[in-house]
DNA sequence: GTAAGGATTGGC
DNA sequence: CCAATCCTTACT
């Protein structure tokens, strides 16, 4: 069962502010037999709005991009190189096309092996982390210390973005 | 319809 | 260092 599950105020903020905010919270996932399974992040980082070269919303409001543009609390995956789902936390107010890259969990390392061990899909596309029977956030105790550096693999997005500090770590 | 490239990983 | 692997996007 849900805890202390996060509402959908959490993400309604900068993703700039959720990014750190999620570090040490609880990724929750229920899985189709029914086991229940937390996962403490320890890895996010910030991909703000159309204007961010980095971010895939600043190709357009394409079906790929489309939940990024929606109201924070729905999750976007996308496939990578044709083999990872990488997870994604829809933040801020519709409009906004802001989302959290989940880059690591407890226990594992990297976003593609995060959307493994959750064994992720297409159909988590869209999907609300308010509502959701089998995905979610829960709160936890506040974390006492935060890493941040530049963005990992964006080198395509030049350096004005390429050299954001928008990773945020434990 | 065709082609290029990617928010990665794992193996050499 | 570099291949795997296939979807999304930008073109013709």
């Amino acid at each position: 069962m849900k805890k202390n599950p996060l509402s959908v105020d959490f993400f309604l903020h900068d993703v700039l502010e959720v990014a750190p905010a999620l570090l040490g919270k609880l990724l929750v996932r229920r899985f189709n037999d029914g086991l229940i399974q937390r996962y403490r992040i320890t890895e996010t980082e910030a991909y703000r709005g159309a204007e961010d070269l980095a971010c895939h919303a600043s190709k357009g409001r394409t079906p790929r991009t489309e939940v990024m543009f929606r109201q924070g609390g729905l999750v976007y995956v996308y496939l990578i190189y044709g083999q990872y789902w990488l997870l994604n936390l829809v933040t801020g107010n519709e409009g906004d096309a802001s989302a959290v890259l989940i880059r690591g969990i407890e226990g594992t390392s990297g976003p593609g092996r995060v959307g493994r061990e959750l064994r992720l899909d297409r159909s988590f596309y869209g999907e609300s982390l308010i509502n959701s029977e089998r995905i979610w956030v829960e709160d936890a105790a506040p974390v006492t210390s935060i890493q941040i550096s530049k963005r990992i693999g964006i080198n395509y997005a030049g350096d004005e973005w390429g050299s954001k500090l928008w990773r945020f770590y434990l």
